[in-house]
DNA sequence: TGGAATTATACTCAATTTGAGTATAAATAA
DNA sequence: TTATTTATACTCAAATTGAGTATAATTCCA
């Protein structure tokens, strides 16, 4: 009955896929390399044809597989976004909305260099040594001064980037990158044609096309909430791996540092974990190697890792 | 460049939204009554037209609007389903992908009588005067019979239904719902023809038309899991209330009793709460109204409600 | 009018979890 | 052989949670 009547413009739907690994302390996400050298990086992405594809998730591992190969496991579908303006269109243009999914890898790097580092794209969510300084000489000038002509948007602010004593809530990644582009901070603004954005990006970090940092974003906020309910990242982690890799893999993904001996112990209680009797050969005391326990899975659904943050990295010394 | 060519199958994409909110006991969702007197229900729903619609939540907030004329508070996007039969759809039709909403309010019933007890549609959800009993009678037994014959969803259905002495999730609902979907055992599962589907459905609970059951427990589920961390339940209060009315929603939603001084305590500690100095004019001793603090929305978002469950209705005697 | 019933609120207490350490063990590097 | 590095074990106080008991302020009704 409310259907629309034939005529009117066509809606395209387009899948795009964030493929996330780490690789020692690195955070990475598979970009596309496409000819042109100078343009920006994208993530995988093709249309959904319902013809071809009889679920959205199909569609998205065929498009996967044909742009980068890789093989996935866990995936999630994250969100649909189909603001106007968010994705570059020219005028006549079928209108796109674009379906972010969310993919994670234990398998990184190796054949091609096409893994970017994440915080590349989000230099201000890596508090792993401590804060970093571009928010307080960059970022908070900036954005004060758009504030300042537009007061309904404070009190989101000050959540979102945790101000006047305020904690910094790692999965609030969106929620910030949002805020920086609605103040016309970063490139895609620009790019986007919003009449505040500034033509040279004033926040660091590099761009995507489209709505793909966008995307990004709110994977990465994803992965960071879910960490501490779900136990998703074992699905980061080789094999086997000794506690001190699972940290780090963590610390990667949260932005933070953790306090070791209380993650050891929240780890080994959750019961994901057996030992496999084999030690790792690095630089002091070898480390017992760990494998994840498959059936656990389903068995403690909620345990999870509810993280509490140690010192920063810096603070150690 | 993927894009698709024209000529191909168009795509149509349907905003339904669940607005939820609660009365006395009761948790209600809002249909739309249609002429027909003998068809199932729906939720308020219509296409998105990306010309006269500049974001998705314009054009839900407008079919809900014209379809049933209730004022929305909080509005969120659950999840976009794209799953080749499950609209019910005639072949040649233009695919159908649903974007579902929910959407919170603290006004229900009122002028018409069209918010219906949501527990109608998932009676096994409601774990307030202890586990249903048609779990054990009906449910059971008519799933582990089609587990039977698909042993690979035995994990996913111990982990969704809480069995062989794993806790009931409230959050799971719809987990739950698509199980029972898959099986068979629920009248869409015939409606969209599925082969494995009884023409009589199996499982107690009014059915819903198109997809909407599914995105109501889509809904459902994402209330009861947010519940948990952030301030959601005071946007089904009135402007004041008591501690035991509060008590009250969240045992609705979630479809459990709580440990009454336990939820006093955590919920004053919050901080979320202003005595208005008023009192109730009720049964026994008078209790005191309270008001939610909007500022401190922003202040502690984190907080939320971690409800303890406490002994069931039947218990207490 | 005066319990009995009903509802609200205050307070207790043990068990568990969390945050932040100290202490010690087992390897490599110089 | 000793310093350095990394891993692991253990401690301890503070905070939180789960499950009560105790008491206060009303209405209901015989």
């Amino acid at each position: 009955m409310q259907h629309s009547k034939p005529g009117e413009p066509q809606i395209l739907i387009d899948l795009s896929t964030a493929i996330i690994g780490t690789d020692g302390g690195t955070f990475q996400c598979r970009l596309v390399e496409d000819d042109t050298e100078t343009e920006t990086g994208r993530l995988p992405f093709g249309p959904f044809v319902p013809d071809q594809h009889r679920t959205m998730e199909i569609g998205l591992r065929q498009w996967v597989g044909e742009q980068v190969g890789v093989g996935l496991g866990h995936v999630e579908q994250l969100y649909t976004f189909a603001d106007r303006g968010r994705q570059h269109t020219t005028p006549g243009a079928p209108h796109v909305v674009s379906v972010g999914y969310l993919a994670l890898t234990n398998q990184t790097g190796g054949q091609t260099r096409a893994w970017r580092d994440i915080y590349n794209f989000f230099p201000w969510e890596d508090w792993r040594d401590g804060e970093p300084s571009m928010l307080a000489d960059i970022i908070y000038p900036a954005l004060d001064s758009w504030l300042a002509r537009h007061a309904e948007r404070r009190a989101s602010a000050r959540l979102a980037f945790g101000r006047d004593g305020l904690p910094w809530g790692e999965e609030y990644v969106l929620e910030r990158y949002e805020l920086l582009y609605e103040a016309g901070l970063v490139a895609e603004a620009f790019a986007d044609g919003r009449e505040n954005a500034m033509p040279t990006p004033v926040v660091p970090g590099e761009a995507l096309q489209l709505d793909h940092r966008r995307i990004l974003a709110t994977a990465v906020g994803r992965l960071r909430a879910k960490l501490k309910y779900r136990p998703v990242i074992f699905d980061l982690m080789p094999q086997t791996f000794t506690l001190t890799q699972l940290q780090h893999t963590a610390e990667t993904v949260l932005g933070v540092t953790l306090h070791k001996q209380n993650f050891r112990r929240l780890v080994e209680k959750s019961g994901f974990l057996e030992a496999t009797g084999k030690m790792s050969k690095a630089r002091g005391r070898p480390a017992e190697l760990f494998k994840f326990r498959h059936q656990e899975r389903s068995e403690r659904p909620l345990a999870g890792l509810r993280v509490s943050s140690g010192r920063t990295r810096s603070s150690e010394a």
